[in-house]
DNA sequence: TTTTAAAATGCAAGCCTTTACATTTCTGCA
DNA sequence: TGCAGAAATGTAAAGGCTTGCATTTTAAAA
């Protein structure tokens, strides 16, 4: 039947309107260049044959695709889901289409998705964090992809980034705990090689304990990968061991719902035994039980300003610029005063 | 400085290394194709140039992509994020790539999604339910792009689909809470437009109720979008009025959850004053608290069989085949029998 | 009407790869 | 050493679109 018919190309559609593919074109980018009665008979064309173009050949001819690229750790869970939503909303407010890639959190997968996002034609680039490889920083130049960093801030970096101080973030938080007269305190930590923002977080606690006089030492750190059953886990093993402690942080708010569930298991009250803190405020947190303390990050609007900021680039050349953005501390009921 | 140096193309990595373009294909396509001292030659000219193939000029001239695209209503919840995960993962075993667009649950951005994946090169289309349009159907198969419909199951349709029967599942459920003496129920549900799978979740119960002898106009509906908060209210709504429910299903395990955390600030007790039974069986269920009873859907093993139907497809030449999947009930601690 | 500028359209080159086919270089063996 | 056949490499066309420039049509002004 209608096996072997060929894919109508933008040829096709201008032989069925009877123009040239040079309007055709024009009437698919540059609507009000051309007249409305050649418009309509392009347009009746194009429906008629089912006609949709190539993004390749549109891609090498015009030597830009409106695509951003975002390669994010995981979409297995919502903390970056909702950052990458609103990164998307905004771009698409400005004709960009975004390409989402995932990478496990393994270095050789990002670089690969890397090099796959920009040779699909990827104007440009959303990474997590700062942390890697010189040599791909190299390639996306010799590219010319401008990349931005999120989830991380580092004004030292010379790779823009729109985001939050990990570090400071967790620092704040560590410090209010210990106000609370925590002195054991334990960090279940998403693992920290090749992930700075892992990293940060425990440097924050560490100078929360500096600052109080407490040895950095004593914090007891267990890592693990991502996952309610992993963050329960570690749990287990922290309370299991002879030196309990009294606050237990977490490097992201999943782990900390495996902890308060692990936690209900054992028979641990929380906050009554032990505190359990979390990090980042996803939605999550707040239908655990008990809510989550935890630390706010404005995903939304990280997601948001990183757009507006590429788009402002590739559009107008405006160039990227380092943003800030505040996180704040949200107390819920995991976080007790000691000996209350 | 390095300002405008040019994107380095195949031509010239075969310039530097001193052979023919076609030779810097093949080294890169069919590397036993080249004698081992050419492909040295040719990879370290890569390397200093910071070469990587242009997708589009690829895609042109091969006629395929080795891209498989997923469109799915939204990444916001790990609903779809598991089953995505599998079948990104089984595609890589077999050399494709995946490419991931959302839609927000409205049928004109799914449509636009769909067009722009087919322009993008995708080889192959994985949908979510069969409801849509028949001219996008005839779209897809103008272009030669097959599709795959999944999270759902039709025999009927003449798409192809690897799924599981929303409504049997529901109603299955369904039946086993009437049998436990629950005669007035309530339904928190997904928005119906546009959605089959909701669609047919509610339709289970009314069957269930049916042929228990209860009257289907019985049961009360609140439609919803989706998330924690929207099925929060939604339970606020419907334990609100008078005539209150002894059992409430919910369309999914997210809204689920939120009419668990309503119930909880309202002081209404679960499983005692009223059973909650969710679906889709996310992680989020098992760690909800009290731990949630609903229907388990294997969203690994979809998207892994829906991974090798497409790969068997496209390598091979294999038809799709429909499959069905089973679900099961999972009994934790939402559900209890009435007067108990 | 005629003239003139603006708007609409057409022509054709160029974007970067892959691949069938042609040609050259090896390899092993007589 | 010479030769056949295999292996490696090169040549050049094709693939679908955009866009600078040239040409034609339209509309407005005279």
């Amino acid at each position: 039947m209608n096996s072997k018919r060929a894919i109508p190309t933008l040829h096709d559609v201008a032989t069925t309107a009877g123009v040239s593919t040079a309007t055709v074109s024009r009437c698919l980018n540059f609507p009000d260049r051309v007249s409305p009665r050649t418009k309509d008979k392009v347009l009746a064309a194009i429906e008629a044959l089912g006609y949709s173009p190539n993004f390749g050949a549109r891609a090498m001819a015009a030597r830009r695709t409106n695509t951003i690229g975002a390669i994010i750790p995981t979409m297995e869970n919502a903390i970056f889901a909702r950052g990458l939503q609103a990164f998307q909303e905004e771009l698409r407010l400005h004709g960009f289409t975004m390409l989402v890639a995932s990478t496990s959190y393994k270095p050789e997968i990002e670089e690969e998705q890397i090099r796959s996002l920009v040779s699909r034609g990827a104007d440009a680039l959303l990474l997590i964090g700062h942390d890697r490889r010189p040599e791909i920083y190299d390639f996306l130049e010799t590219q010319g992809v401008p990349a931005l960093v999120t989830w991380a801030f580092d004004a030292a970096s010379h790779r823009t980034s729109v985001g939050f101080d990990n570090q400071r973030a967790m620092q704040e938080m560590a410090t209010e705990v210990i106000k609370l007269g925590h002195k054991k305190l334990a960090l279940i930590s998403a693992e920290t090689a090749n992930n700075d923002r892992a990293l940060a977080r425990r440097t924050g606690i560490y100078q929360a304990m500096e600052d109080a006089g407490l040895p950095p030492h004593d914090l007891q750190v267990v890592e693990t990968s991502y996952g309610i059953v992993e963050g329960a886990n570690a749990f287990g093993e922290i309370m299991g061991r002879g030196q309990k402690p009294t606050a237990v942080f977490c490097g992201n708010d999943v782990l900390a719902v495996g902890a308060l569930r692990r936690a209900r298991e054992m028979g641990i009250s929380v906050p009554q035994d032990v505190s359990v803190i979390g990090f980042d405020d996803i939605e999550l947190a707040q239908v655990a039980y008990p809510p989550l303390t935890t630390v706010h990050v404005p995903h939304r609007e990280m997601g948001q300003k990183a757009a507006r900021a590429l788009s402002r680039l590739l559009l107008e050349g405006i160039p990227l610029e380092p943003t800030l953005l505040k996180t704040t501390l949200v107390y819920r009921n995991t976080l007790a005063p000691i000996n209350f």
